[in-house]
RNA sequence: GGGCGAUUGGCUCAGCUGGUUAGAGCGCACGGUUCACAUCCGUGAGGUCACUGGUUCGAAUCCAGUAUCGCCCACCA
């Protein structure tokens, strides 16, 4: 792979040609690493990147996050920070297997084929393959993370600190097992958390059933009924009561009878409970605890037996009689077509509701009774809540402060048991007297804690943990923890957590909880939360509707810093965005504008370099004047985040300052026949000194471009970039001194111009034509700026010869005239067309038009009273200026 | 059912704690091929800032309400 050499630069910049190479250097340079010590009264800056699942492929939610935390890590690197970024990949235990299971299915194998020990193998084989492979789709990015500390959640390191974290848990009693209703994914054969069981707008059916109710003779009463009503029939194999709001008439002579469950022929209490709303179905209730969430809860008020009829396959159990191992929704049928039979079906409709399905799979989730594993929440909680609400961490946007509050105060204990195989083992052990035992060693615990039995007798808990908790610790358990390791103390806590909003709750809520448990400190003081990246027309991207943009193809096409750009510039923290073709034209074409601007500058270099002489020029003033401007507003928006604030601004700069005008303004300089050769070498030296400037500035967004730019500027001279062959560990700079009198002075030359540019269009002056230009100076300071700006008046509105009259001379002035703050100007052939007359009209209306409505609020006394003395002072500014002005168009 | 967000020229978006004549890119119209770039340069047209009311000398910006769209949370059969 060769890359272009600086004499022979192709006017279009290369991606694929530049960018391999350019990565290449700076994994050889060492310098995503952080030196073995700080530096010293370093600040710190560590971002932990989220890893993504190991068995994933590169998507634009990626190409997000590694742009924006490149881009921090990049500027704090620059600014001589402590800087990391630690990256790593995540074992995704539901999704890894749901991927593998898909493999060796092709392959004939299951689950159950293979066993728990040789199905860990195949995917270890299978993590071998794929766990590397997303750090590389990385690195077309351009991705700085210090890769030689790549973390695994299943690597040992890790796998200590659950055990660890959840050892300590256990101690503090924030961790039990017990019996209770969780969801369940028949599908993935697990638990789920609450936050996995997504809920969808769907229309059911609703049915009326009729229970027989028990008469005094203790048989099922042919007459007496009380319907119910039910979505889900099957059900009905375990109600174990019938439940009416106590204060409902209709129905309180029955409270305390029986009812006849039809199928399993089971009798159940009617009871009354306030829970139950009267005016929904018949106000009268089937009671299933072992299936519903509110049913669980009212049979434990009520000492309800709870009958589980379905099983981890939600089949029918053998509770269901000659049902049994029916699947649920045939069972339904089933149960609806016999109660038909019976005549006990009192009706159907159409019914909307919500329904829960698997997070991963779309599965329709089922309310299943077992003993699980939990995480007590609420004491974490609310210390994770205090660090928001205490300001000790933040969250950008700030409304998602709201969004997170509500939630830690909502929160439901973590069911955090998985019945899965790939992921860490619960490490606890049950002694067959039932006593538990939570241990943190990695060989077990050497006895029963409460009876002394040993090891030997003991049998270890088969559930592994929820994936969320080992990236619950994902901030320290990487450096290192428990221990206290040089990177725990160096680099913890982090600084900055970017993720998206979607993995607010699973991700950075559960890091705040377990950070704050386990190290007593907010793993991060700043959440930032991007936006969902949409496709055109704001559709979501899916891979159905073909309208998925593939990051690694676009980077193949125009290159990682035009997807950066395109992925930053117009966005807003927490706000979708839309990623479309032009907005990736435009990436492309201003990393096609910074490439150029760099072989204007190579090729403008004096041959043979002497050394500078003479005063800098206006525009080289200038130029080092905006330079700092620029430098100072791209670390104040880079310290706030701003991330799309500092793309736009370093865009401006580059673009519309340093291309659209100094260069042209440079262009005289250097071109002059009169310039001596240290003359051209002192303006050269300017340009290329503002080139590594801009290179430096956008460096940080758009890395490999000005890399290359800048060992081409390098070559050409050392001094231009301080010596330092590599941008990437080059030092930022944050701006300084400014020149008010040549910014102030280039305005006004930009005004002029481009008012007698205007006045060319208009009246179809042909735009190569030269033209005698004349100007009169609006007073002294004026004309000694424009004698300053003379040549550039020349080149930039083709002026020849340039004229420049002291002020108060020509009264007389044709109508194509122009004016702006240094005078009035205008072209002294062919300008008495009605073209030129009515531009100089419509500028004069403009004029007096402002100059009324200025008059007008400066005779508002409560304007004048009211407003800020520094207002009123400019507001008086502007009048005298349009005056002047106005003044100067009539002569 | 609760909560949050959005609404600015044809399109995509900026607009910080209220202060000129509301900006940019794309698109559109017109003109431009010698010396960095046609992935470019120049010029221009195009907006009563969703609506209603309020606060203020002054509102796209602050407050209240309305409408439309979107997102999140929620165990009513």
């Amino acid at each position: 792979m060769t890359t272009p050499t600086r004499r022979d630069l192709p006017p279009r910049y290369e991606a694929a040609v530049v960018e391999p190479s350019i990565y290449e250097r700076w994994l050889a340079s060492g310098a995503f690493t952080p030196a073995a010590e700080p530096p010293a009264d370093a600040e710190r800056f560590v971002i932990i990147m989220p890893p993504p699942n190991v068995t994933g492929a590169l998507h634009n939610g990626h190409a997000v996050f590694v742009t924006l935390e490149d881009t921090m890590i990049r500027y704090h690197r620059m600014r001589g920070d402590d800087t990391l970024w630690l990256p790593g990949v995540d074992h995704a235990s539901i999704a890894a297997q749901f991927v593998l299971d898909r493999i060796i299915g092709e392959e004939g194998e299951t689950r159950a084929s293979l066993g728990r020990e040789r199905y860990l193998e195949r995917m270890w084989q299978f993590m071998d393959e794929t766990r590397g492979v997303i750090g590389r789709q990385m690195h077309r990015l351009g991705a700085s993370a210090d890769w030689t500390r790549g973390r695994f959640t299943m690597d040992p390191i890790s796998a200590r600190a659950v055990r660890v974290a959840f050892k300590r848990l256990w101690d503090a009693g924030l961790a039990y097992r017990g019996e209770a209703l969780v969801n369940w994914c028949p599908r993935c054969r697990t638990t789920i958390s609450d936050l996995e069981n997504v809920h969808r707008d769907e229309t059911g059916t609703l049915w009326t059933v009729r229970y027989h109710l028990i008469g005094p003779d203790g048989e099922a009463s042919l007459d007496e009924t009380i319907s119910v009503a039910t979505t889900r029939p099957e059900t009905i194999l375990g109600d174990t009561a019938v439940a009416v709001h106590p204060d409902d008439a209709r129905y309180r002579a029955l409270v305390g009878r029986e009812a006849l469950i039809p199928i399993v022929n089971r009798r159940v209490p009617i009871i009354a409970d306030p829970a139950v709303e009267r005016a929904f179905g018949t106000g009268a209730v089937k009671i299933t605890p072992a299936h519903d969430f509110d049913d669980y809860e009212m049979g434990k008020r009520h000492g309800l037996p709870m009958v589980s009829v379905l099983d981890e396959d939600a089949r029918i159990t053998e509770v269901g009689g000659d049902l049994a191992g029916m699947d649920r929704y045939d069972a339904r049928s089933e149960v609806v077509a016999r109660l038909e039979a019976a005549g006990d079906l009192a009706g159907s409709r159409e019914h909307p509701m919500v329904i829960g399905h698997c997070d991963r799979c779309g599965t329709v989730v089922e309310p299943r009774l077992s003993v699980q594993w939990f995480i007590r929440a609420g004491p974490l909680a609310e210390r994770a809540l205090a660090s928001v609400r205490e300001g000790r961490t933040r969250i950008i946007p700030d409304h998602q402060e709201k969004v997170y509050a509500h939630w830690m105060e909502n929160i439901h204990d973590w069911a955090v048991g998985r019945q899965l195989w790939w992921g860490h083992r619960i490490p606890a052990w049950y002694c067959p007297d039932g006593h538990i035992t939570v241990s943190d060693a990695e060989d077990g615990p050497d006895a029963c804690a409460a009876c002394g039995l040993p090891s030997a007798e003991l049998t270890r808990e088969t559930d592994i943990f929820d994936t969320w908790f080992s990236s619950g610790l994902w901030p320290f358990s990487t450096m290192g923890w428990p221990d206290d390791t040089p990177d725990l103390r160096r680099f913890y806590p982090t600084s900055v957590m970017e993720t998206g909003p979607d993995i607010l709750f699973f991700w950075v809520a559960r890091m705040m909880m377990l950070g704050l448990f386990c190290t007593d400190v907010e793993p991060f003081h700043t959440v930032y939360l991007h936006g969902i990246v949409r496709g055109e027309g704001g559709v979501k991207m899916s891979k159905t509707k073909g309208n998925v943009v593939d990051p690694l193809e676009v980077v193949e096409q125009i290159g990682a810093d035009a997807l950066r750009f395109a992925l930053v510039t117009g966005t807003s923290p927490g706000m979708d965005q839309r990623l479309t073709a032009a907005k990736l034209d435009g990436g492309r074409n201003f990393t096609n504008k910074l490439w150029n601007a760099t072989r204007f500058v190579l090729g403008a270099r004096p041959e043979p370099a002497g050394e500078p002489e003479g005063e800098p020029t206006l525009a080289e003033r200038w130029i080092a004047s905006r330079l700092s401007g620029a430098q100072e507003r791209a670390t104040r928006q880079l310290d706030a985040l701003d991330m799309s604030g500092y793309a736009g601004s370093a865009y401006d700069f580059a673009w519309s300052e340093y291309c659209d005008w100094f260069i042209e303004m440079a262009k005289v300089e250097l071109r002059r026949e009169d310039a001596t050769p240290g003359e051209r070498e002192r303006v050269w030296r300017v340009a290329a000194d503002g080139l590594a400037g801009m290179l430096r500035i956008l460096h940080p967004l758009m890395p490999f471009v000005t890399e290359q730019a800048w060992s081409f500027l390098h070559e050409a001279d050392p001094r231009a970039t301080d010596g330092e062959p590599l941008l990437v560990s080059a030092a930022w700079h944050a701006g300084g001194r400014r020149d008010d009198a040549s910014e102030s002075a280039v305005d006004a030359l930009v005004d002029l111009v481009r008012g007698l540019r205007h006045l060319r269009t208009e009246t179809g002056v042909p735009a190569g034509e030269w033209r005698h230009l004349v100007v009169v100076a609006a007073d002294d300071r004026a004309a000694a700026t424009l004698e300053d700006g003379r040549r550039y008046l020349e080149a930039l509105a083709r002026g020849r010869p340039v004229e420049v009259l002291p002020a108060g001379s020509a009264s007389a002035r044709p109508a194509g005239v122009v004016t702006s703050s240094l005078g009035a100007a205008w072209y002294a052939a062919d300008d008495e067309s009605p073209e030129a007359a009515a531009r100089r009209d419509a500028q004069a209306d403009h004029l007096r038009r402002g100059i009324e409505r200025l008059r007008a609020l400066l005779a508002n006394s409560s304007f004048t009273e009211r407003a800020p003395a520094a207002v009123v002072e400019r507001e008086r500014g502007r009048l005298a200026e349009l005056e002047a002005q106005l003044r100067q168009l009539d002569g």
